[in-house]
DNA sequence: CCTGTTTTAGCACAGTTGTGCTACAACGTG
DNA sequence: CACGTTGTAGCACAACTGTGCTAAAACAGG
């Protein structure tokens, strides 16, 4: 028994992701076809479907890699203990699209939550990713007002998870209307609003 | 000379656009093809392309028509002119979907705004209402700090816009993990303390 | 070398796509 | 009625879609 395996298939997938991405990034969903993707990774079809079986399962894993690297940076940051509105600038910041890279990855993420609306599969994905984040900014609001009563939690929770979404979703829609300095601005003036009352 | 003209143009471009609301709605932009739309019309495609030369200036017509409803819905308001919370609260959850007919509405408005960003047309008029709902939630943020500054001013508007579009997208997205008196609740939380500072 | 597995390549097929086009029915006006 | 315009119907076409499939190349172990 022996396992001739001479390519390292979690990278091929991957490569085959990023193509994707490329594509939606700069034609929309309706661009990723097998053909185009294909070529983008400078594969063939036959190649392409030997890593993924359809086409739907590329997409998923595409979204699931866009999740798993949100996640993996988040995890990564290490914040100020000392300085709660600074550390939660830091953190929320990071699901908000401030540089080029960071505003095509949630393009292509804005298109597949799209798409999540009438397929499961990635409904479920994006369902994950919206738990982690809610969790995220219920963790920064008890930063703030850890000693409010539990409905008041759930609320501010809500307000902020609104905000970010919102500021993001404005910086994907809206490039040259904002600057990354005024959503950082807007997010800091909420976060000491928090503290204030 | 004469013009005989025994339909209504607007009436069947309204029937043609709410068919495809009603298909992007159910399964995504992907599924309105100028076939299926023919269908769901009761037309044919002959006849459909009588009104709409293309499929780009029919889904161009119908994200127009969704503005325009939107619009007129806001312009027929009337606001109780001696209580700014309750006031802003009906302006604003006016874009937010809070029964079914506006989250399907509200779903097709942002399959239309995603693929504004690959098509121009579209990002018209996405940019058109973006002005107007920024222009309304200043017109909010004045009657509760209009003696502030004007930088304050303008960092209040984005950020109750922000705020406003991010319960919206949450509504669209995970209607069942919220409720629309949770939303309103936000709302004028945020209202409340609008004027608190 | 040979054997067995993995990987690549790409054709084949049936189905769908948007649009150009022609033919005819429906209708108000003369 | 007949003329001319408007509306409807749907075929034709080339392009593209996702997936099934076969065939061969690339490679590791014997």
């Amino acid at each position: 028994m022996y396992m001739p395996r001479y390519v390292d298939e979690t990278a091929r997938r991957r490569l085959i992701a990023e193509a994707t991405m490329r594509l939606v990034a700069a034609d929309g969903l309706q661009a990723a076809s097998v053909r185009r993707i294909a070529d983008e990774a400078g594969l063939s079809m036959g190649s392409l479907r030997h890593y993924f079986r359809s086409q739907d399962e590329l997409i998923v894993y595409t979204m699931r890699l866009i999740r798993d690297r949100v996640r993996d940076r988040i995890q990564k940051l290490d914040l100020p203990p000392d300085d709660p509105v600074a550390a939660a600038t830091t953190l929320l910041s990071e699901l908000i699209p401030l540089d080029r890279d960071r505003m095509a990855e949630f393009e292509v993420w804005l298109a597949l939550s799209g798409r999540s609306l009438v397929n499961p599969a990635l409904a479920e994905v994006r369902e994950q990713s919206d738990t982690d984040i809610r969790r995220l900014c219920e963790r920064v609001v008890r930063w703030f007002c850890g000693d409010a009563e539990d409905e008041r939690i759930r609320l501010e929770t809500e307000r902020l998870y609104a905000l970010v979404d919102g500021l993001a979703l404005h910086r994907a829609m809206q490039p040259d209307a904002t600057t990354t300095e005024a959503v950082v601005a807007t997010l800091r003036r909420h976060l000491e609003a928090l503290r204030g009352d």
